[in-house]
DNA sequence: GTGTATGCAAAGCCTTTGCAGCATG
DNA sequence: CATGCTGCAAAGGCTTTGCATACAC
């Protein structure tokens, strides 16, 4: 894990968050890839995994590691949970919950100091629900 | 993936599961791996695999996959959510925290179905705390 | 100019899979 | 004795990394 900040204000880090920001959706590395290379149209898919972690180390963006599948990233840092859909894969913000009520900072029964929490939520996303009509 | 369900009272499978239910930790497949070869020294980590993702599909033991890493298999498969440590990886039960009030089933405003959620707490474990004594 | 960041390609890690033979029911 | 399951090994998907070169400061 790299532990540096980003120091130099390079064409294709500005261009990975400015694209990650443009973005509803919460992408994988290859979707961003994908996108930044219609502006750039020689950028690796290395140098935007690299300028992922790095923007997620310095709290510019968050990575999403939930659900056992590939990474996905959010521009928006402000603390909300995510639903993921079974079926696509797609994640989305979910405005419905409320922060789960537990202090950030505590020392747990099982002897851990606790420091976060991850929640993620899972359903049917509205376009897999229409493509399969019956099982609702 | 696999729709099967185990049919077959295989050695290797008893095993498995023998094994996965003994243990308080949350092992790896690679894990799990090792202990049953003390048992069955040929059986293959491809076996390993396919029957934690049987037995995990039949709903006799339970696949976690949080946090972005390997997947790990818990033996019990009554509902309860997991700590795990942020610098080795380790996951324990987290007794502590309620079930989400959060109806299984509703649609979201988003327009999901919401059929589960996925929560996880992250700590330090007693034995990394212990371990690097200054950052608490 | 100096050293960070890039592009490319190879490797790494976890997991899945094809296949021929085995053993369970 | 049919076929689900196994061991083996190869391949697959996502991610990281080594290296020489390029470019931001």
């Amino acid at each position: 894990m790299n532990v540096h900040k980003p120091q130099r204000n390079t064409q294709q880090r500005r261009v990975i968050l400015e694209e990650l920001r443009k973005l509803e959706s919460h992408p994988t590395a290859m979707e961003l890839h994908e996108i930044t290379r219609r502006r750039l149209p020689k950028i690796s898919l290395g140098t935007v995994y690299r300028n992922l972690e790095l923007l997620a180390q310095a709290g510019t963006i968050r990575k999403l590691e939930l659900g056992g599948s590939e990474a996905r990233f959010d521009g928006d840092v402000v603390r909300h949970y995510h639903v993921r859909c079974v079926r696509c894969g797609r994640v989305d913000d979910f405005p419905d919950a409320p922060e789960f009520p537990v202090a950030q900072k505590f020392t747990s029964a099982t002897g851990y100091d606790i420091i976060g929490h991850h929640l993620e939520f899972v359903g049917v996303c509205p376009a897999c629900k229409a493509s399969s009509g019956c099982e609702n």
